[in-house]
DNA sequence: ATGAAAGCGCTAACAG
DNA sequence: CTGTTAGCGCTTTCAT
């Protein structure tokens, strides 16, 4: 059983070799107000020489204060929450603050479980992805008082602030799209949407937009929302005789996937199936052809979301809702419909 | 300034609610032995009612352990090590740990700070990406006895323990490949070799292999390390005639933006140019044509290293350097050398 | 400008 | 099996 610290030293060590108090080395550590600047230096130098790290469990006992945020995501290994992981702590990392990351897949009690470790932690703001979580979670938050901003979507109705997109005009946004080229026959690849809320927004936007132009029979498939799973959902979907000429994804790992393999099946994109996804993934400029998409800027989200948090830790401003802009892309795999679906 | 937290209660309310005295409360929170039953009912009765979350400042102080374990790597967007987080995280979990990352680019100055600011966040361990780092930061770690890993190279050798790829190997192999299929004329590029040593690494297994086939002018492109920046060396490569057949690229980001390129400047691939990269990122199996790569695990190489410092934080076992397997990947945008260059 | 001393909430002997 | 008590290393009044 390792200490975690052996070669250790404290205040005290340092207060002794320097000739000075415990409390004149505190002050020289902390603001530095009210030292003279000489046996700022003496205390430095000793601290220097000792190797001396102030010790953060005994800094937080005292002050009440951790310095750090803990997030909650589904996993890390997705270009769209790593972009925003890398964001949150960097601006994070701006103003002295950690960030301890747990996942949880979709799994709501699994998101409570991770919450409460975290919580155990000390961590002083927490990030979860989307609007629904376990209300005893909510309700032991809110009993703790702790921050907490939920992204991935805006809703200002939400009784918790909201950072993200408006998943539901963006799933309008796409399904125009592919109206105005005259598609008329469609087929949605989609996430688990009883787990994913954007999910499911992102769907209902699609639907309605779909409905309202007068078009109710669009079919949709399920899956789980990782690459791997989006191949096996593509290769059910494009077998049998393609009886829609759009197909529309609701995030690019899962475009992905069709993308491998419509070729396979002899299905040519644009021309014969026009493919749309939604993220906007590095790679979806590269694929060929080219993937539209839906551009959410995740990088932004996680500043937004970060500097919300402090600016409520630090000042106690309250943490508003906040609209991420997200916008279309159009690429290659989409085009007009094929006059004979 | 808000407390962080407020709504607060500690082992002496939740004592006196349920009649016990603290060390009891204690007790129930931590090995659950010598507590009877009905006692530790009590016990967890009040906590639950008074929404007790046991202080981990205080924890921490008094067990001198805080089970959090620090991560500092160049960035988190970035397929590779995005993978190697959520595999870190996911087996840290298990046993109770907690992840703090930071980034740092490629900057061995941001790494020294960062590394420090961890320490002071009391991390029991620490993972870094590669075998080169400020002799200073070393001596601090070694001062404080703080377990570290390095990661993302295999070197028996280095006097800290490494856990990952051969990557002068990987390179030789990829090399021989193109050799293998007729390739006399190569050009390579790399990311910045003077700040990547896996990267110098890859690309002296490459010059090696190519050297022992008799052949000593590859020309070397050098760029940074992400997506825009292989496009735009890509459009600089591509541009002028070609005077080579076969681009090795040093990592997957910098051969997404050759495959993008290419199609552009009208050359195929592989019938023009062989393009290889090293990774094997989740697109290189979707772009097309796919991408040779050479995969490098790096979800077993986080859950070794995970593994490894927990093992020895907690049952004192040595850290040993581990080399983590990784093969070649052949896809359609490698082939034969075109008769005429 | 500096020092002395009182805890922060918890765990871990040590008693009983 | 349970209670009492002494710190863990630090910050922070309150004196000086």
């Amino acid at each position: 059983m390792n200490k975690a610290v052996s070669g250790q030293s404290g205040v005290r060590q340092v207060a002794k070799l320097a000739g000075v108090s415990v409390a004149t080395v505190s002050r020289v550590f902390n603001q530095a107000s009210n030292v003279r600047p000489d046996t700022r230096d003496k205390v430095m130098a000793a601290a220097k020489q000792l190797n001396y790290v102030p010790n953060s469990a005994a800094r937080s006992l005292t002050m009440n204060r951790s310095y750090t945020i803990g997030i909650v995501i589904p996993t890390i290994d997705n270009s769209i929450f790593a972009r925003f992981i890398d964001a949150i702590e960097q601006t994070l990392a701006t103003r002295g603050y950690g960030l301890i990351v747990a996942t949880c897949g979709f799994d709501r009690h699994c998101e409570s479980r991770r919450v409460e470790e975290l919580l155990k932690m000390g961590i002083e703001g927490l990030i979860l992805s989307g609007a629904e979580h376990d209300p005893e979670l909510l309700d032991l938050i809110a009993a703790r008082n702790l921050p907490l901003v939920c992204t991935s979507l805006f809703d200002a109705e939400y009784p918790w602030p909201t950072i993200g997109y408006d998943n539901y005009t963006m799933g309008k946004a796409i399904a125009r799209h592919l109206l105005d080229h005259g598609h008329r026959t469609f087929h949605i690849l989609s996430g688990p949407q009883a787990l994913i809320d954007r999910t499911r927004i992102r769907v209902q936007g699609i639907l309605d937009e779909l409905q309202e132009a007068g078009i109710s029979d669009a079919a949709i498939s399920e899956t789980e929302l990782n690459f791997a799973a989006g191949c096996e959902a593509a290769q059910n979907i494009l077998t049998a005789p393609l009886n829609f000429t759009a197909l529309l994804c609701t995030s690019d790992v899962l475009a992905m996937g069709v993308l491998l393999e419509a070729p396979r099946q002899g299905i040519r994109i644009p021309q014969q199936l026009s493919v749309t996804g939604f993220d906007d993934q590095d790679w979806a400029a590269v694929s060929n052809p080219g993937l539209t998409s839906v551009h959410t800027p995740s990088r932004r989200m996680g500043d937004a979301t970060a500097q919300a948090l402090m600016d409520n830790i630090e000042q106690g401003l309250p943490v508003d809702s906040q609209l991420i802009d997200s916008h279309l892309v159009i690429r290659g795999s989409s085009g007009p419909a094929p006059s004979a679906p």
